[in-house]
DNA sequence: ATTGAAGTATCATTATTTGATACTTATGAT
DNA sequence: ATCATAAGTATCAAATAATGATACTTCAAT
């Protein structure tokens, strides 16, 4: 590792770390070869640290082809991290009960750094595979959820954040005016929900509103998803937006 | 680390895993004494580790208290995981149907060693939360899903699961008596479902299905239960299961 | 059959982890 | 408030354990 800051920090694990990241969406499986492209490790080191993490149950090996995947490990993590965060088992309850009674595609986001992660979906039959597993990040400035979250914050916090937060264009339709956002953040904080167009997909509508602490500041937000095909913004505000505000505000905290 | 098998197996990795793993359901944040005592090892190793631990992300830390959290990380975590594993992505539309269609819990539970764990999971508003969370862990022998995976397998395998797997007892219901449990894997076998009353929790009732591979073995089963209170096994059979059958058949591979 | 790449094994070198200890900050009892 | 004790943090000499170069073996493709 290039320069080691503080004499606390154990190199090594960081690298078996990296191991465990250089898989995700389009890296599902990785050979000794991969892991060494995708880590800028050693050949030595990759090979000891992979050696180390199946033989700890981190990783699962194809004795065939020689490639490690991910294991069931990393769903115990979720698990234990499922119980770790209160505001879970004070949403789950409520996001099963719109789910249920609307049908429709709802998530809750949390703030994590620049980006907001999904850390409850539940899916309805029409929403994709990508949309409706935990643990997805996307740049917090381009969702509905990341922008009602920033509207309580404080002045200074929004404007560091759209200097310096990362946009990604993801579709045609991607905002990547950091101006024109600011615009949508002022209007979420007037109207106490965001609602997006196409920003991270086309044809997919999505409403966001803010779980609000005790502080009055949001670090969460319920959000739906909907196909633009089937609705309308209007529709939107007038069928799903009261019930998603009695949602986010029966959570209790 | 006590002996080192292999020159290839890197201890100090391991460690810190054996932090990340000190974590769970009943240990949601654990302080630098906590963990020296759950992992055992020494403080300064620990010091290091969590401090290596926390600069990666992999660990949230609280400023006052100074106690260690799992951080987002490791819901990114799953969320690579679930891209990993194919079964995941053919099972879960048709969860997503089920769960739909009957609006009771339905799992998608998957071998891993003597274990099941649950991969998928679609809760309804009576769920309560662990049985709402994926990654949970469940002695195999002890459930429904284990039970009706093992009467696809080899008797060989089936004898040895019943010799050398855990049971644990979670209720005054759970069976404990291996000869039991081997006939009912065989009744399982005979019916191409088992059910369970009352095994992991009382007034449970759990009906589980196969999910079987082109060689005829299951690794998977998809799974549902029901209150004991509003249900009985029979309403149980005639009205969930022929779904269930279908929607585990459905799933393609 | 041949060749190059990928995976595996070995080992001397030394950088890195180690763990004891001292120091500082919190906490709880009196 | 004060003290006592535990928890957390910092430091450093010693040597263990990680390193990475290299050689060997297996695999895959032509």
């Amino acid at each position: 590792m290039e320069k080691k800051q503080n004499p606390l920090f154990v190199g090594t694990l960081a690298k078996g770390l990296r191991l465990l990241r250089a898989f995700d969406e389009s890296h599902v499986s990785l050979s000794l070869a991969e892991l060494v492209a995708r880590t800028g490790l050693e050949k030595s080191a990759v090979q000891r640290m992979a050696h180390t993490l199946h033989h700890e149950g981190m990783l699962e090996r194809d004795p065939g082809t020689r490639r490690y995947r991910p294991s069931h490990a990393w769903l115990e993590l979720a698990y234990s991290y499922y119980w770790s965060d209160p505001l879970i088992s004070r949403a789950l309850p409520k996001l099963v009960e719109f789910s249920r009674a609307y049908g429709e595609t709802v998530n809750l986001a949390q703030i994590s750094g620049d980006h907001i992660i999904y850390s409850l979906r539940l899916p309805n039959q029409r929403t994709q595979f990508a949309a409706s597993i935990v643990g997805r990040r996307l740049p917090a400035l381009g969702t509905a959820s990341g922008r009602v979250m920033l509207a309580t914050w404080s002045k200074e916090e929004v404007t560091h954040a759209l200097e310096n937060w990362p946009i990604r264009s993801a579709t045609p339709k991607t905002i990547t005016d950091r101006e024109a956002i600011a615009q949508d953040i002022a209007r979420a904080k007037n109207d106490g929900y965001s609602i997006t167009d196409g920003q991270m997909m086309l044809n997919e509508i999505s409403l966001a509103v803010p779980v609000i602490s005790i502080d009055g500041r949001a670090n969460a937000a319920v959000q739906v998803s909907v196909s633009s095909l089937t609705y309308d913004e209007a529709r939107l505000r007038g069928e799903i937006l009261p019930a998603l505000l009695d949602t986010a505000g029966g959570i209790p905290g």
